[in-house]
RNA sequence: CGGGAUGUAGCACAGCUUGGCUAGUGCGCCUGGUUUGGGACCAGGAGGUCGCAGGUUCAAAUCCUGCCAUCCCGACCA
């Protein structure tokens, strides 16, 4: 089919948009293939939504492969079921909720496995009908507190989401590897790398989660890959090694100094190095040598808190989000000002291990990072203003209630499999594959008879694939300084001609001719016939919008031939113009 | 929700400090003409509730108050 630029409903923009940061909104808002029209809205241009089709055909054809079938629920939803799973008040604020000319509540689904669970539940009863796999594609909502990033975090966005129902643990098994493999191939597909890493189950329940992550600088997850294996995991869920046990006989005993004006790490490390009688002969005092103690409060699903004290060294942080993912459901939240006044005994900056555990008159449960290995020494709070102790030796001196690896995971940290140095990286999360289990299927009521008459539980699995975020992620992927670069499998069109003569002459003749024999072999072919725009223009626009291969019919048209680029690889080629049409079909399959 | 910035034509921005003629510039758009291999040129034109509301004033894009929105950082995010 021949798109001509001159009628082609699209006006693309010389300078950036200043609202747009990252390279995928920025080029896609100036080739014209979004608008916005609401704050994490976006309405699709007919070059956009061509693209937006091709990626959902992707998804569609390879979960139809597997055995999925299409369902489509509609977006707005009734309360009840959100009600009897809990996620009416437990997705709080991010939930899109209305209500009807009668008062009565209504939701923009943010995901439907409510509505997959009660369907199955209405039709199907016996073993014999599983497993079943059900997915749509559907615009979904989630108010979302700050949208961002122009299509990779908008209130309103298109997603597949995808549900299977087993009799036991075997089948929901073999139903999560499918989904796996559909995925890989979705994303080899679209051209997306993705990285597969272990995420944490969090706020969903469930046991197994996978997350495919988009490597990006604009994703919003990080993750971290080896450099020296293939472990790779989700920040959150990275699990560092355990240092071997430290032989604390040659360690004389602790010992407590006074370090006057010391609240903080550098202020202490800067001390002991200055002072004549506490510098260490072997090396100067490193913040990794203290042991810092932070206080944080749980906030309980009954509303109560609950102090927790972790120690990590002191050239450490604790990472909240590491944090709060081992801690969920409970919420994390800052030990505040009227938390120490309640318990005076805690001297901010001098919080020692002293004070923390839960069989001390505190009751502070206190975790220990895993590099405070048993026999290892510290210099930490004294738990008096002012003082410090050093040669504190674990499990010598202190004992802690339990482990927690949740201190900030950096480059060169070591890998917790071969030991290689990891790297931090930003990935786009464009797939979650999850094994839900049976929550919601026991909530909602959803069993079947198996063989001896016996009423199970099913169990699910949800799998999810963004849609409109992957246009997103895809042009992150592929672009330039000048302009976007689709993969032939997304491309709006497969081949963009640009007529490059003056007026009169044989280019326009022959590229209509070239763009008719192209049309004829089934290519979806761009043809900027636009009347007096300048060739500048011209190459500028075709490099702006994309497609995977040019064709210039210019100054080349006197000699025979024309010019085809190759916008991916940025080659140039002439062809005879009797050759064109069959080198550019080849060119494209 | 906290911190910062911004809001003037489709896009990018100036004007605001120190209130004052008809609100400007570049790009884009329309008409005519000249151009045609890297975002051309000349001439003429259309397009604005200056984010919204209120206030101060003879007079408000400009000063004051409140609100709203957008962007960035953080918090949040199946």
């Amino acid at each position: 089919m021949i798109h001509r630029l001159s009628t082609l409903f699209v006006r693309t923009l010389r300078d950036d948009p200043a609202e747009a940061e990252i390279p995928s909104h920025r080029l896609l808002l100036r080739a014209g293939y979004i608008r916005r029209a609401a704050p994490g809205g976006f309405t699709w241009l007919p070059l956009g939504l061509r693209v937006l089709h091709r990626v959902e055909h992707i998804v569609r054809e390879e979960m139809n492969s597997i055995g999925a079938q299409e369902v489509h629920f509609p977006a707005l939803l009734p309360r009840e079921p959100y009600e009897a799973s809990g996620r009416w008040t437990d997705y709080g604020p991010n939930l899109f909720r209305l209500q009807d000319r009668r008062g009565v509540d209504y939701l923009l689904g943010p995901t439907h496995e409510e509505m997959f669970t009660l369907l199955v539940k209405d039709l199907y009863g016996s073993y014999k009908d599983l497993p079943l796999w059900l997915y749509q594609i559907q615009t979904k909502y989630r108010d979302e507190a700050r949208p961002r990033a122009g299509l990779l975090r908008g209130r309103e966005f298109l997603m597949k989401d995808s549900y299977s129902f087993d009799l036991d643990d075997e089948g929901l098994q073999r139903s999560y590897d499918a989904h796996r493999g559909a995925y890989v191939k979705i994303f080899a597909r679209l051209g997306l790398e993705t990285v597969i890493v272990k995420a944490m189950s969090g706020a969903m329940g469930g046991s197994a989660s996978e997350e495919f992550l988009a490597p990006s600088v604009s994703g919003e997850d990080s993750f971290v890959r080896c450099s020296g294996c293939d472990y790779r995991a989700n920040t959150e869920a990275v699990r560092i090694g355990t240092p071997a046990p430290v032989d604390a006989a040659s360690t004389p005993p602790a010992l407590v100094v006074d370090t006057p004006n010391t609240p903080t790490i550098q202020t202490l490390v800067d001390l002991l190095n200055s002072r004549d009688d506490l510098r260490r002969p072997s090396s100067p005092w490193a913040a990794g040598d203290t042991l810092k103690n932070v206080l944080v409060m749980l906030r309980n699903p009954d509303g109560t808190r609950t102090p927790l004290a972790i120690g990590v060294p002191g050239d450490r942080d604790v990472d909240m989000k590491r944090l709060e993912a081992l801690m969920s459901p409970l919420e994390v939240e800052p030990f505040g000002e009227g938390d120490f006044a309640a318990r005076p005994n805690l001297v901010k900056g001098y919080i020692g291990p002293a004070a923390l555990g839960a069989d001390k008159p505190l009751g502070i449960r206190y975790l220990l990072d895993p590099r405070v290995v048993r026999g290892s020494a510290w210099v930490t709070g004294a738990d008096t203003p002012g003082h410090h102790v050093v040669q504190l030796v674990c499990n010598r001196d202190f004992t802690a209630d339990g482990v927690a690896d949740v201190a900030d995971v950096r480059d060169d940290d070591a890998c917790p499999e071969c030991g290689a140095h990891l790297r931090i990286e930003r990935g786009i999360e464009m797939g979650h594959v999850f094994q839900l289990g049976r929550k919601y299927a026991e909530v909602l009521g959803l069993n079947v008879l198996d063989d001896k008459g016996k009423q199970r539980v099913v169990t699910m699995g949800s799998y999810g694939v963004g849609v409109s975020r992957a246009v997103a992620a895809i042009a992150e992927a592929h672009h330039d300084d000048i302009g976007l670069r689709w993969p032939r499998s997304v491309a709006p069109m497969d081949v963009h001609i640009v007529i490059a003569g003056k007026r009169g002459d044989e280019t326009a003749p022959t590229a209509e001719q070239l763009a008719t024999e192209l049309a004829a072999a089934g290519l979806h072919v761009l043809l900027d016939d636009r009347d007096g725009v300048s060739p500048g223009v011209r190459f500028k626009d075709a490099e702006l919008l994309g497609m995977p291969m040019i064709v210039i019919v210019g100054r080349g048209v006197a000699t025979g031939v024309l010019e085809i680029r190759d916008r991916i690889a940025g080659t140039t080629t002439e062809v005879p113009i009797a050759q064109a049409a069959r080198h550019i079909i080849t060119c494209s399959a």
